[in-house]
DNA sequence: TTATATTATGAATTAAGTGTCAGAATATAT
DNA sequence: ATATATTCTGACACTTAATTCATAATATAA
């Protein structure tokens, strides 16, 4: 971050604009986009109304900035993951233990996407919807990636399309994620990657 | 349905409300719930709002037994696929058949519950949202079953328990739904569930 | 046919929440 | 210290949409 570079005045704004978004987070995951009122976010965040729209143009706007940005952290953590190796299976192991990591590290932010994120109930015109779904298809390629040169490599036997196998790894992946957050006590968190891969990589059917 | 046996009346009532519920699900999923005025359901079947208000309370109450009496069709058909055989392979490729063909024949209810479904936006106090999840672990507790004599019969290996089997099946089976949802033209209808059961059924890795 | 009961109607009420803007407070420049 | 520019403030205007209820329409009974 260039933070450092910019003017106090400047500094200071992005500071405010930070407060801002995560007061409106901590808000938005707890009791759901709709049942915000900007009101409450700026007396949370000890601002005026007024201020908030100094910073975002309106209500959308601000949730918007806050998903957009909280996504690319994700993003980047991911792919920081899978540079770590050049193994595939080890690659697979990274993906998964940084993806529990960070919803382990982001909770509220977690809670706030799986109770919104897919929402067309508002994001039909906002569009936020069409470009969060562009980029997941954007890294599950990534991911399909690695299955497809595990398969060349004949590591891996084909059992699906690489594209597939991507999207399904992932969405076992949320599953066990969500089964830990629904349910704490019953589904511990999956610490072990291999909780996950194995099911990919064993066979269930007896020879 | 013992419809014939009440009185006229009473039929007309119903299939008023039937008509007030299918309207309503046509438009809660083409512009989701809050994007919805209660006018605009009144005036779209052809009833004044008040109407509405004899046959649901209010709002929410209306999507309420909406998603609720679209749910009980559910899971009857998918107990139904469940009941054909005693076989536990086959008994799963009953299942995955079954869900995506009620997914098929509801396209309007399943782009509502992918928009809504998980909504603590508006469903945290009504719980709605808790109902649902509960029915969702009764009924992966059956699929788990199956895993689970499968595996006494040495039909399987325990690659994972029976329960995260269950979950993790039927995430897969969501994910390549949701694929050809937003793509048909890239991702074809998965008529044959062996593409899905086949990540279950071969191991990845090469031996 | 007339009286009575039931049901349907939609204008009016009420509530909630977004976004504005004139003026107050604060910072910066001279 | 004073003037000027910038930023903050929050009361309020305005919109939107849920729900109510007095009245009209319709059905049933006598």
């Amino acid at each position: 971050m260039a933070d450092q570079k910019l003017p106090r005045r400047e500094r200071e704004k992005l500071r405010q604009r930070q407060e801002i978004l995560s007061v409106a987070l901590d808000l938005f995951s707890q009791k759901g986009y709709h049942n915000v009122a900007m009101h409450e976010v700026a007396a949370q965040a000890e601002f005026a109304i007024g201020t908030l729209y100094k910073f975002f143009q309106n209500k959308e706007d601000l949730y918007k900035a806050l998903v957009l940005e909280e996504c690319d952290r994700f993003e980047e953590i991911l792919q920081a993951a899978l540079a770590q190796t050049e193994d595939e299976v080890e690659k697979l192991r990274h993906y998964v233990r940084a993806k529990g990591q960070w919803c382990r590290d982001n909770l509220p932010f977690v809670r706030l996407f799986l109770a919104e994120s897919r929402g067309a109930s508002f994001n039909i015109k906002a569009g936020l919807d069409d470009e969060l779904r562009q980029r997941y298809y954007v890294f599950m390629e990534r991911i399909a990636l690695i299955f497809e040169r595990g398969i060349k490599n004949r590591r891996f036997k084909k059992i699906a399309e690489p594209y597939f196998l991507a999207v399904a790894l992932d969405s076992v992946v949320d599953a066990s994620l969500l089964l830990w957050l629904d349910a704490p006590e019953r589904h511990p968190y999956p610490e072990d990657p291999e909780a996950v891969l194995g099911i990919f990589f064993q066979g269930l059917l007896e020879a």
